[in-house]
DNA sequence: CTACTTGCAAATTGTTTGCATGGAC
DNA sequence: GTCCATGCAAACAATTTGCAAGTAG
């Protein structure tokens, strides 16, 4: 279980994806490599600044930015808060995530399905699907469980 | 073709779903109505002050959330500007979309495959969704034909 | 040496909130 | 009459930007 597929160093991925090598940037794929949850910018500036102190919170954003261009990071939205941007590092592998609301956990998961609605879409509209943002939530098995004994009395 | 399904006026959907009828309310009700396209706040809250000049920014984002509430609204993100909500009157059919990149056209299309995922993770992961935010975005039928003919000449 | 990156501070933008007045029920 | 809704102004929070100094290639 728990392939870490992490091909190369943070250095040489920027490397190979035509980006200036800095430390700043280094720091911020190992972080996310390192990250089992997925960060916001705040978060990982938060993490960041431990190791190296003077890194400032635009640099976070900016290189989040360029990262994510590169093909390096993945930026996704989860439940309840859209409005806050979470990161992680990229995958081969397309996934989707699924937010507990009552206790937070995110489940990943893969599925087919979501391919076939891109060949459908193709068939179909004609239009071509270059990404999907796609975010689930509602309640997880460990919650739905305690909240079905609740209801059973106290 | 084009069933307008919108089986209750405005003033109605207010009072069966329990809330308070206000001039605000049904006047935004009735715009986003009549919208063919999906509005932002300040889009909404553009369109009504041509109505109701007095009208406030403040009002249509709390109508807009007590509206959501209450199930008359249905509020989307779509690509690129997930910094912004959309909002549309709420549909019985759950339906989803696909938005341009190029030319910022949105599709509104429905897949049973979909409700085939949310049955997926609840049998594979005891998860029980109550919302899914999704949104896909790419190149539509129209573009993709204008590029294939820039490439093969201007 | 040149172009890209960084740190810092200030700006931007979508959205929310506190409060006194007005309106729905 | 009571409680909720509104208008207005001010607050927020996440993200972006301008600029001078630093650094990778």
């Amino acid at each position: 279980m728990e392939t870490p597929t992490l091909p190369e160093a943070p250095e040489e991925r920027l490397r190979n994806a035509g980006q200036r090598v800095t430390s700043q940037r280094i720091l911020l794929l190992r972080l996310l490599d390192e990250a089992n949850d997925h960060l916001d910018a705040e978060e990982l500036y938060r993490r960041a600044s431990k190791e190296m102190p003077d890194i400032n919170l635009s640099t976070v954003y900016r290189n989040l930015s360029v990262l994510q261009e590169a093909g390096l990071v993945s930026q996704r939205y989860f439940a309840r808060d859209h409005s806050r941007e979470y990161f992680e590092t990229a995958t081969p592998e397309e996934h989707y995530h699924f937010t507990c609301l009552s206790c937070g956990a995110i489940v990943e998961f893969e599925t087919p399905l979501i391919s076939r609605v891109r060949n459908d879409l193709k068939t179909e509209h004609g239009v071509d699907i270059r990404h999907a943002c796609i975010c689930f939530e509602g309640v997880c098995a460990a919650c739905m469980e305690s909240k079905s004994k609740q209801q059973r009395g106290t």
